[in-house]
RNA sequence: CGGGGCGUGGCGCAGCUUGGUAGCGCGCUCGCUUUGGGAGCGAGAGGUCCUCGGUUCGAAUCCGAGCGCCCCGACCA
């Protein structure tokens, strides 16, 4: 049993004065966590605890799914990453050892673990393989933020499936989602699985693990059936209320006004019955995007439309290319026009391509041409399947991917088929950020000033309050309660100090054991012993003889 | 990288406008008392006021430069 005399839980009184996300300051006032510099974080010994006990939920689902721990390094060469063109990565840290050599610190092990297995893998009959292993990361984060949400230094358990063709792909990756689930169920999250942007990885086709809470730094779109991720997420646009149709485009004097809202006040329509162009440049071509008034441009969804990245033109740029900046329309305009699907038939007002003026009852297709794109954001109360979404901020605590053959063809990671054939070996990579756990089990359970984990990843299992000091017959009585519950199986902590009832009290509320048995002298008077477990949230008093039973009997049958 | 804020004992802060040799609460140490929701009294310890430079008889305070940290945004597995 752990005393708390004797162990460094550094529990502070008042909350951080620079904290905001919940689990941020709790983590810190907990104990759990010190701050050592921006985005780097030290685990104090409960805090290590509880990601150990995250990790060893982990390692069983891991090798449930037939995965095989290693370890690779933090210092790599820099050779494969140039070699996969991830060197260039600004957030990749890169320097040079004492004979000039080029390293960099990894920001994920896809370059290492292909190394190996492109020097070990020959055959088919080598295939396939899921390699996986608890090991930090590095990244340059411009900005770290909210405690362990986001650092420079973190653990991740990053997985690498290697298989023959991309059946042999489909199935690693279902396995993972698989085990995911068991995970952060075991872990206590709620969780949505969403559709996710390949992003920077590459590949073709991704899901991520979301957490929903205040603190999340990414969006969900949610309805029933349906999660995904803002970034990629589609749905069906609410309705409009157009003008009525007129024979032909009309220009409107609308002097001084540039901006959707200005034009639709002015007008008397609703921003959905403008277009809102938004020019852009990509691979040094102008192409104006036009989405409805009430709509925003989806920066990753316009991406993967135009298939390579863009900015936003300049004014030079539009002036020159289409027309005077604040009055912009796709009509007369010689430049590519991508139109958001979400712009449906019928008449819009748009920029006139001339100052102080819009165009009225333009419609697309015959007053200009387009290719019809999905490129907007989806709004709450957009439909899915008739359901209106909801969007809710989240933490992103896992995503799996299929990353296919962009790795191992780029660091020769070939195989021989059984005819002989050398293919490339299609991969996945599936990562887990345990930290991300830990603050996410915090920001949806925990209040102001206490938490109560989840038992799968609980410091303790239980914690023995002594309401009395060195001494005392509470403490004798305590110690005996203790050393019982560990022989029924529970880890234990007693809290043996010879503070206030308060202040432990308070301590105890912040650490979150979840099984609290308090240990007084009015209960002693009595033979009794104050129990308090989630299972069962309101004070009872137990006898002393039969509250270790009956607390570990409780447990084994609660989840 | 843009915007905003902050750097003063371990933590939370005041002092800075108007320069005069650093203070409060909590915590810590010792003693006595106290023990069911952050105890009381008494006595103590602990600070390069982020750094460097400048102004001045004198700088936590004024000026300049730099560094660090936080928050919002951009970016991001």
């Amino acid at each position: 049993m752990q005393l708390l005399s004797s162990y460094l839980l550094p529990t502070e009184r008042e909350d951080p004065a620079d904290a905001e996300a919940r689990s941020h300051r709790l983590m810190v006032r907990s104990g759990l966590i010190r701050q050592i510099g921006a985005g780097l974080w030290s685990w104090m010994p409960a805090g290590w605890r509880i990601h150990s006990r995250v990790c060893d939920v982990i390692r069983d689902e891991m090798e449930a799914i037939g995965g095989q721990e290693m370890l690779m390094p933090v210092l790599l060469p820099a050779e494969a990453w140039k070699r996969t063109g991830r060197y260039e990565i600004d957030e990749l840290f890169k320097l040079e050892d004492r004979k000039g050599a080029e390293m960099v610190l990894a920001m994920t092990h896809e370059e290492a673990v292909t190394s190996h297995v492109a020097q070990v893998v020959r055959s088919y009959r080598d295939l396939p393989l899921i390699l996986w292993h608890l090991q930090t990361k590095e990244r340059d984060e411009p900005r770290p933020r909210a405690g362990v949400l986001r650092t420079r230094e973190f653990i991740m358990k990053d997985s690498y499936s290697f298989d023959c063709d991309q059946a042999g792909l489909d199935e690693a990756y279902e396995k993972h989602s698989q085990a995911y689930e068991r995970i952060f169920d075991r872990c206590g999250l709620e969780w949505y699985r969403v559709e996710s942007d390949v992003g920077m990885m590459g590949g073709s086709g991704a899901h991520e693990y979301m957490a929903p809470c205040a603190a999340g730094e990414n969006e969900v779109a949610l309805a029933p059936g349906y999660a995904a991720n803002v970034e990629v997420a589609s749905a069906q646009a609410q309705e409009v209320e157009l003008p009525p149709i007129i024979a032909e485009p009309e220009t409107v004097e609308t002097p001084g006004l540039t901006t959707v809202e200005q034009v639709s006040k002015s007008l008397g329509v609703s921003s959905g019955a403008l277009l809102k162009a938004f020019p852009v440049i990509t691979d040094d071509r102008l192409v104006l995007v036009l989405v409805r008034g009430d709509h925003r441009v989806n920066e990753t969804k316009l991406t993967n439309a135009l298939g390579s990245p863009f900015r936003q033109a300049t004014n030079e740029e539009i002036e020159e290319g289409i027309g005077p900046v604040g009055f912009i329309g796709p009509v007369g305009s010689d430049c590519e026009i991508l139109l958001d699907e979400a712009a449906t038939a019928g008449q819009y007002i748009v920029g006139a391509n001339l100052v102080d003026a819009h165009l009225r009852g333009v419609e697309p297709g015959r007053d200009f041409s387009f290719k019809s794109v999905d490129v907007r954001s989806v709004e709450e109360g957009d439909l899915v399947n008739g359901h209106p979404i909801r969007i809710e901020p989240a933490i992103e605590i896992g995503n799996i991917f299929r990353l296919g053959t962009r790795y191992s063809e780029a660091l020769d990671a070939f195989y021989l088929d059984s005819d002989g054939v050398r293919q490339p070996i299609v991969m996945g990579s599936y990562g887990i950020g345990p930290a991300r756990i830990v603050a996410a089990a915090i920001e949806q359970l925990s209040d102001d000033s206490s938490m109560i984990w989840p038992r799968n990843i609980a410091p303790w299992d239980a914690e023995v309050v002594v309401l009395g000091g060195e001494g005392s017959d509470e403490l004798a009585a305590g110690l005996k309660l203790a050393t019982e519950l560990e022989e029924a199986g529970l880890t234990v902590v007693v809290d043996d100090r010879s503070d206030s009832p308060g202040a432990k009290f308070a301590d105890a509320d912040l650490l979150g054991v979840p099984v609290r048995l308090t240990v007084g002298k009015r209960g002693l008077a009595s033979g009794q012993v104050e129990v308090k477990v989630p299972w069962h949230p309101e004070d009872r008093m137990l006898a002393l003889e039969t509250a270790v039973s009956a607390v570990a009997e409780e447990r084994a049958s609660s989840n």
